[in-house]
DNA sequence: TATGAATGAGTCTTCATTCAT
DNA sequence: CATGAATGAAGACTCATTCAT
């Protein structure tokens, strides 16, 4: 469906479309949006020639893993609105976003509306990140979660601010807390009491996603909201 | 071309340079850091060889620019420090910070200490920010303004993420806003919670700084914490 | 795909055979020598690698594409030797290869003997064509109806100027009157007189090849030499 | 006056793009229009950059060459018309046409007004050529020395097929036979009739233009008009 | 056998850097 | 000392040709 080409039906095309995309998304986001093509193809396994029969101009390649990358987020973001709260789920998409934008903050570029990008594609793709985005920040807002005076703008400026924060440091755990701590300006004031007075008992709020948990009289008290947050968790304290 | 007398050339050769720098930290915001040498050239209304015999590769024009940029801060730092309460000295130095960092957030990379800049003249400026901005900090914290578990690293990343903030967004007021609301996230909770309520009746807190204001029994209200702040807000308002 | 027969086969590969052909005679003709093949490969309804399967080079293509034209001129001179008077014979040949002649003058450098092209299938073709040349040349002069310090070359030479004039310019009508005007240079002097005397009552000549017709007593006036002639001067009338 | 770059005042750099303009004509006029850029400059004994720095494209480069080829011819033309008779002007500057037109006949797309070369400035130099052609040729009409029935644009058709004559042909001499055959054709039946009587006696046309020379009762008859075609005859000859 | 994907050498073009004027 | 011309290494992109499916 994202593909440039028309009906590449081959396996091996199909495989190495698939290797180049990653390749090239692995290039931009370590040596940045200058990395030579050759230096891809180098990365891909196949010749230069090859990533022009899949992609016309470089641009295009660069469209194309930023079209992918948000279709990825796309995915994620529908499928938490349908299994989690409205809080909970907003801001579990965003953490998502900023966690899986590693791309250096070229990404941010992309995802702020700019007419430099005109391709439909894209364009398309970039609008149905936004959808996604302003669905899960309205549903947020009117469960009370968010601040009613933010925007779908000021969401997308926020997200695209914290992946720079977190390219710009090395301690990875750090730069979550700094992540976190951002987005929690975007709790509403009542809820960022709330949720200040949680932390310092260190109770009822998911330590990775950050939304409440439901208080259990007895029991080990939850961490998490669930599974993938502590899988997500622990990923993350293996990753150091 | 040449001026009357030898001291006279030295001033031409400062000017000279002061013109480069000027035009590349321009041409460097205006069109990445990949904008050609010759452009600046032409925009410093120089020959290429005379940029060459100020800055001996284009890495080192860029570092002088950065240099420069750093210089400034660092002044403007330490004379908040001097005249300013805490608090007011920190939130004033880090909006001053993000302000003028237009160079769409290419600073960052370079505020944030990184190995792969090893040019001595850098490294001793960046050195200087730091320790401004690391007095500054401990001194808002020591107040009480600042939460305590922020470190200079943290804010030095917060900043470079609300320089990406302002460089993805068209609309200077609402970059502006989100930068506040963000930079709220730095105060202590009891300061976040008092600032939320000053907020809601518009009075107390400096409406570009959001230091707090001394409270005054009669004559009308402070809205600004100086001169300083009323200027730059004005400035705002006029530029849209 | 396949047809039904393993004879089946074998005329679906001459008829793909013809379709690049004649692709390729189109797209050398309108896009020039340097026409990729894959441009070709899609005017035939083919893939590359059939191309390749049946002419080894892009080279090859391009000499069975000359051949093919030539082999039609030989034919076409030889139908002609054998109907007409030697003069209107060596004429409408003349004609017949400046307007078959549509590859935008390329097919010149094929026509003039010349040692780069050393493919024996395209010599072969070449030589036969000059032997039609020269035997319709040779007649001709016997007849008293050429110049007779003329030889092979020099007819081959004018009429790849002839070409060359045709390809710079658009109005059909108007140079083909130039084609005609030059050709006329190679008739005798005296032949020459007579032409121009005809001419001026507009009588006597084939309008089209310009071949003398046999005046008539009675009867309206003869225009053409034949059907032929007229024919194409009609196509020539509607396509303008 | 026909340089790209504004106001490259150094005698080097003259130096250097006239060699490169004359090295560009070269290798276009032997390897045709696809030869490498790189070829032009090893040929010019630059660097490519260098090549770039003066023709922003290879393009523009070509384009220049042409508009220099152009002027020449202009200036040539216009010489002749000061100096000889209208006749003996148009013929011998077509002859100068033809015979500086070595460009393999390429030149003859660009004489032709193309609406594929919106160059300025080869626009210009076009019109010039076409208004110096043009005053020739009406000069020459007027005299009764060319066909009434001739246009400015029959005749830079001509030219273009004289020009393939002889680039298909090695042996010069009879190109140039050729070549005054054809041009014959442009004059007026009775120049041809005089022309042909003439040249039977060898007497009274100049041997290289073709002008008529003044009967001179005594003396060693005159072959040629003049000074210049003397010698352009000489060089001929030597040139084999 | 036909297809079209892969290849990589070759071309145009840019630009940091050097150097003659 | 300033200038801008020259350099050439490097990058984007094309396309004839080969080869796996």
């Amino acid at each position: 469906m994202t593909s440039v080409t028309n009906g590449g039906d081959r396996a091996d095309a199909r495989r190495n479309r698939a290797k180049m995309l990653s390749a090239a998304g692995e290039a931009f986001a370590q040596q940045g949006l200058d990395v030579p093509l050759g230096e891809i193809a180098r990365r891909a396994g196949v010749g230069a020639g090859t990533v022009y029969r899949h992609f016309p101009t470089k641009q295009a390649l660069l469209e194309a893993v930023f079209v992918q990358h948000l279709e990825e987020l796309v995915a994620s973001g529908e499928q938490r609105m349908a299994r989690f709260a409205p809080a909970q789920a907003f801001f579990g998409f965003l953490l998502d976003v900023v966690q899986k934008s590693d791309l250096r903050g070229h990404i941010c570029d992309v995802i702020a509306e700019d007419a430099s990008w005109p391709r439909p594609m894209l364009r398309a793709s970039v609008q149905r990140f936004r959808q996604v985005l302003t669905a899960l920040l309205h549903a947020a807002q009117r469960a009370g979660g968010v601040r009613a005076d933010i925007g779908p703008d000021d969401v997308v400026s926020i997200t695209a601010g914290c992946v720079s924060m977190l390219a710009a440091r090395r301690d990875r755990a750090a730069g979550h807390r700094l992540v976190q701590l951002v987005l929690d300006g975007l709790r509403t004031p009542a809820a960022v009491t709330e949720q200040l007075a949680f932390r310092d008992s260190a109770v009822g709020v998911c330590a990775d996603c950050g939304a409440r948990l439901p208080l259990q009289a007895t029991g080990r008290p939850a961490r998490y909201c669930g599974a993938t947050c502590r899988q997500r968790a622990r990923r993350r304290r293996l990753a150091g």
